[in-house]
DNA sequence: ATGTAGATGGTCAAAGATAGTCAAAAACAA
DNA sequence: TTGTTTTTGACTATCTTTGACCATCTACAT
């Protein structure tokens, strides 16, 4: 007996491989079809479509709402830099962070601009305002979804 | 499933690019036409047709009355973007960052790509690791130190 | 000039429609 | 048994739609 959550992640891989990369569900509607409560699709996505398993969700509330699931392009030019980018961590100083940034743009995975932009977001003058304990995770996760968002688009 | 607020924010971006610049829409026929309450128009005149999206809003009551929505059209001195950056305050939210961002890219102060990584920083799924009391602090000292760092160059 | 009726648009809060979080309970695996 | 994964559901957050009531403007009669 297959359990569920593995039935829905098949029917969601299913519906994004016939979209050619991209899945938009409706929680409640979803949840209805497989008889079961709607934060067990926030489970599936949770456990099964994370960033470290090659997507990118994004979703909205209130009425029309819906949730987005897309693949991330694992091809070519990317498929290392993905790995590396996943390679972070949930924490990086600031020091670690800006070798990272330099590193892509030597290996012209990022623009020198681009660089720029994100040693920005990442410094310690940015994030003046978070507890000093909590500033490591931050960065890396301010890290993450710009270097993503490079991968994404 | 399309939200109805989706479809007249629509027409109307419509109206004014066709229009070169300006809609001039009556409340009532409008409402009439999409089939829903007077109010909804107000709803999406005041959720996407803010001075911080970019527009700028003038109405009249009584006979012959009318709401008329126009582009805010400038080109910003770099001056005047300085005055911009430092005007955002210790606090902003996610959807007034991003249209900030927006209008940046918008008035060619900055290019789509900054813009998309700049949204990438400021999200608050990049400040998943931040207290949420705080995220719009941490936010608005990213996206300052961002823009600042622009102008700088 | 003044008053009044009719025609517009404005505000705000309630109701409706979605999605998110978290932790307890249940099921499963080692 | 003990630790992990899955299933549930109560509670929360966010966005949209609706409607009752309010404010302002024009036209016209006096």
């Amino acid at each position: 007996m297959a359990r569920l959550s593995d039935v829905i992640e098949e029917f969601i891989k299913e519906m994004i491989k016939e979209t050619g990369g991209e899945a938009e569900i409706q929680r409640n509607a979803l949840a209805t079809h497989f008889k079961c409560v709607p934060s067990q699709i926030n489970y599936v996505i949770g456990t099964r479509f994370t960033n470290e398993h090659g997507y990118f969700v994004e979703s909205r509330r209130g009425g029309g709402g819906h949730i987005k699931i897309r693949r991330i392009a694992v091809t070519r030019p990317y498929s290392d830099f993905m790995h590396l980018v996943l390679s972070i961590g949930d924490s990086i100083s600031e020091q670690s962070a800006v070798a990272h940034i330099n590193n892509f743009a030597d290996y012209k995975l990022i623009s020198q601009r681009d660089g720029k932009l994100m040693k920005a977001a990442i410094g310690n003058k940015a994030l003046i305002a978070s507890n000093i304990e909590k500033r490591d995770n931050i960065r890396a996760g301010i890290l993450k979804n710009m270097l993503l968002r490079i991968i994404v688009d």
